[in-house]
DNA sequence: TTTATTAATCGTTTTTATACGATGAATATG
DNA sequence: CATATTCATCGTATAAAAACGATTAATAAA
């Protein structure tokens, strides 16, 4: 990609798609149902049920983490994560935002 | 990434990590922008508004109408674009779906 | 204190994404 | 028919993502 160009869009384009970034992986989906049902678990609980390594699971745990989508917290030589709902709840009406900016737009051309 | 993984998740996980994919990119949405402001448009429009070159541009179409959230057809030398709202609409009340959902398993659990 | 458990990080490999210029195919215009 | 316009595709380069095994740091247990 030589360069990037993401930075010359607009910051809204560019959190939003940062989330969508989040969540465009099947594992990172799975990995949110699971925190949701059990509302909170160790990592070594995610890595029994998914059928990827532990440092791949590590991995994109963090990069949840890093879009702000979950919490984790270390307890003892544990590492224990859950579901951010405030930061999911935002980004929901956020995405929700989007399409309905995209239609209000389509109705005043048309 | 030796080995892809994504296959051994669910049809479900998979069909939303995909849609998710086709917005995480800020010049994505920001072509969503374009269309649903002038309802439709071409891919000369397109790639004057955004700070990408032509194949670039036509890049990013391909793959939102691979994604199914644009439809696009010849008119005469020019490719007119225009944005699939229903497969969007679908798309967005799927995205809920997961988030009511995750919600859902939560509060049965705690 | 030694040993075991847990998970993050490192290093590496392979694949995919992003970006561009150049080319080519299709159609429109002179 | 020759030329110009438009855009998709090709080839290429670089960056990022995805996956794993191995290592390491931290804590718990023996």
């Amino acid at each position: 990609m030589a360069i990037h160009k993401k930075e010359e869009f607009s910051t809204k384009e560019q959190h939003l798609a940062a989330f969508a970034k989040a969540i465009s992986h099947p594992a990172r989906i799975a990995i949110l149902g699971v925190l949701a049902k059990r509302n909170q678990c160790i990592c070594g609980e995610i890595v029994e049920i998914l059928p990827l390594a532990q440092s791949t699971v590590s991995q994109h745990l963090k990069e949840l983490k890093n879009a702000g989508l979950i919490d984790g917290e270390t307890d003892g030589p544990r590492s224990c994560y859950c579901i951010n709902w405030k930061a999911f709840e935002k980004f929901n009406a956020e995405f929700h935002s989007l399409f309905e900016k995209l239609k209000e737009a389509n109705a005043k051309c048309c």
